[in-house]
DNA sequence: TGTACATCAGTGAACGCGCGTTCACTGATGTAC
DNA sequence: TGTACATCAGTGAACGCGCGTTCACTGATGTAC
């Protein structure tokens, strides 16, 4: 009955797949049809039963990336009532995400700038919802810790531009060295939430 | 004497110059030979004789983004001794700075990640430099203003990352929107700050 | 200054290659009776 | 259940195109005498 399109889809995710991996390495932008067909084992003909071109398989891309990330998030929105310290908690897991799917961050960060209209255009709505979530996180966080913050918005962009920033680096240091860069984000993330805990009366 | 020479160096320009304004849009990767030789105005055989190859002129042009990025930032710390405002003031520049060297900004930041790896290493090693020269500026400006910051390394990380990756967003950003831009970025390189303000004995 | 030769930035033709896209096709899966 | 027909995911050949690279060349600039 849906054996059909069972196999389908099937096809459809061996494509992403092999777009995810071959984008990994040289840019969204650098995404071959042929490539990406034979890596899925099948001819490039047959490329256009699922995407109308690449850039749609492009898309599709960002759409799981976005996704994914978002679950990561709210699966750590879960632990925001255990103790101990939720920051670094959060940025452990975030860092060992991030090193665990190297190529869907790959894909992520390397299309900030430089990539074309739609994929960039793409890229800032996925981030423009990560925020959001991680303002509502800080949101909860702040009710549990009782230390009101006076812009969660503001908080959330600077920390997800900087976890975003310094958290990409992880992906090219070796494993020893990781740890220091998790110490760094740590700290740099509760240098934010420092900066943000107090209403900005006259500040610098 | 010295006018063959001349007339090379007049050619080399023109080749980054091309390779600039078409990176800006497509991205270093997507860069051609036979392309940036025709902006150029010479033959693509003609490339050789200024470039090994296509990467070659791409690290060229990193050279070319990261000097100029710190020559913009000493210019702003001549200013540290001013009265007003020194970070809306310094912001205020850099957004400037980044909207009227649109190509180069959109070279430097679209090639984080998902560039190749050389070119990752190169952008990376410019990134440390900024971060260093930035870390300078709020060592000069602390004294001042005689505010003691406690990791001023940590915070100028964080200050480059939220200012390159917001301040990137500026690009495609209609003009008129561009002011709330600056606000938003004001306001959270001051939160950076203040959270740097003291020691971190016990946060959040 | 004038002449003979060297240098070398840029030319233009040629190459083989991988690209995206088209098209008529095949054959397994799905549907109607 | 069995047969006849429809659907459609995937095939394979063909296309024209821009790519990077090579090579022998040209002719203006530079050098030596």
């Amino acid at each position: 009955m849906a054996e059909r399109e069972e196999q389908k889809q099937r096809t459809r995710r061996k494509l992403i797949e092999a777009a995810l991996s071959l984008s990994a390495t040289k840019g969204l932008g650098a995404l071959s049809l042929r490539e990406v067909t034979k890596e899925a084992g099948i001819t490039p003909s047959a490329f256009y039963r699922h995407f109308h071109d690449v850039e749609d398989l492009g898309l599709a891309l960002m759409d799981e990336v976005g996704l994914s990330l978002r679950k990561l998030l709210r699966e750590g929105r879960r632990d925001v009532h255990a103790k101990g310290d939720t920051v670094r908690r959060t940025v452990e897991t975030f860092v060992g995400y991030v090193v665990e799917n190297a190529n869907l961050f790959r894909v992520v960060v390397g299309e900030r700038q430089g990539a074309s209209n739609s994929y960039r255009k793409a890229l800032y709505a996925e981030m423009g919802r990560f925020v959001e979530e991680v303002a509502e996180f800080l949101e909860q966080a702040q009710e549990v810790a009782g230390k009101p913050l006076a812009d969660t918005a503001l908080a959330a962009e600077a920390i997800v531009a900087v976890v975003f920033t310094v958290g990409g680096e992880a992906l090219d240091l070796p494993r020893h060295h990781r740890a220091d860069l998790v110490e760094r984000l740590v700290k740099e993330v509760k240098m934010i939430l420092r900066g943000a805990l107090l209403a900005p009366k006259r500040a610098t």
